[in-house]
DNA sequence: GAGTGGTCTAGACCACCCG
DNA sequence: GGGTGGTCTAGACCACTCG
């Protein structure tokens, strides 16, 4: 019987799991591999088969593994990063290692939401939202313009405390709205004269141009925000599946 | 006991799903409605619980539904379009409704990978990939512009057939490699005189640019592909999690 | 035919949330 | 306290693949 990492109060399948993908990452489990059968595993981890599947479910998904029916489960041959289409704060965005990012805020406001904005919190237009304009830099350079609207109804309260662009997703947690999701559209444009201005770059410089709507876990829109990304300084990398 | 969509041979957990998710597309059950407890849910489909939950899974995992501890099962308020991140055919790209799509082959050869195309598809450079040129069409406007590669020693007899582009992914699963999923690096940049002549429009335009690599179940890369959008007439919608 | 994953059961106990 | 979802069991039978 194998001995897991991590103990107390953790689940078992959440264990196995986590044993599972530290075998692979370490190499223990090769890629190509095939694992022990459910079986196999269920009595080297001394859990019922259906608990193993459990574990194994996570792993699929991520594409980590994939298995043949009447043949076996697989580590498979190349691991995709799990992070392409992992939605981080819109104002926080992580720029890798080695760069020195800061994010300075350009305007706070409350406004009356104009039409696209107000279509895509689901409210009507003139509605009041809270904006907030913020220049992402990486290294010095600006890299991005943030353009965020927010529902002022769901809000207000954040306008009386303290808070740091960073942690917008945290506030609204605390008023009750997890963060879940987002869609984006993406197009390539060229700078506007004021976008050019606000980025320290020259009008027509290719712009990577999204609209973003972030979502809570109950689907209520929390966040709308236009993105201005330098196009040749950044580039954007997504997932697909199936 | 509740009447299940589809029969024969189909699993309980797949009708299941198909029949709580018709029932949430014609508002039976409807947005932010608490779903019958996981129980009531096997008394009235006469399973077990555990075949519920398995038909809750993929439901929750789209966003359609979402769970709180302690409280119940709810449908979300607003259903993203489960299309986002799917991946389509790099050569027949779905162009929605009312348009009239065509693509047109200019180039295919076999040809020694350059170090990028290698570095895709796992393999040295100047090993041989078949490359297929096309320019994608909607209305008689060109869209698109894919440069795609793929590894001419998996794939070599399909130069001996006749083939429609659109059927690329077809010809892939006949070799025994099921096309599963993608990753895209996307930029914005501007149209250079060679990609602007063969679009048809002038060289300094707008361009989504995307280098994409395909990959079978097992992590196989297949394809490679350069795609060219133009900017003005083209957007590319994204879905992001967590 | 032997071994694999795919589906399913009929229970059990726990943690969480609410009134 | 009562209802909800979260985890887990110890079996069962089926469908698929391979030699």
């Amino acid at each position: 019987m194998v001995e897991l990492a991590m103990t107390e109060g953790v689940p078992a399948y959440i264990r196995i799991r986590e044993t599972l993908r530290s075998q692979i990452a370490d190499r223990t489990l090769k890629r190509g591999d095939r694992l022990p059968s459910e079986d196999e595993l269920a009595r080297e981890f001394g859990v019922s088969r259906m608990t193993v599947r459990k574990s194994l479910e996570d792993l699929l998904h991520e594409g980590l593994l994939y298995r043949r029916h009447g043949v076996g489960t697989f580590v498979a041959l190349l691991h995709l990063d799990r992070e392409h289409n992992r939605l981080t704060d819109t104002l926080n965005c992580a720029d890798g290692e080695g760069i020195d990012g800061r994010t300075s805020l350009l305007a706070l406001e409350v406004t009356p939401a104009r039409q696209k904005v107000a279509g895509a919190l689901c409210f009507a237009a003139g509605e009041a939202v809270i904006r907030i304009q913020t220049l992402r830099l990486a290294n010095g350079v600006p890299i991005t313009l943030h353009d965020c609207h927010i529902p002022h109804s769901l809000f207000a309260p954040i306008l009386d405390q303290q808070f740091e662009v960073e942690e917008l997703w945290a506030l609204f947690e605390k008023h009750g709205y997890r963060v879940r999701r987002a869609i984006e559209r993406i197009e390539a444009r060229q700078a506007t004269m004021e976008v050019a201005r606000l980025m320290g770059t020259r009008a027509g410089v290719p712009i990577l141009y999204k609209e973003r709507t972030v979502y809570a876990d109950d689907g209520t829109p929390v966040e709308f925000t236009y993105c201005y990304h330098r196009g040749d300084v950044y580039s954007l990398t997504v997932g697909l599946e199936r």
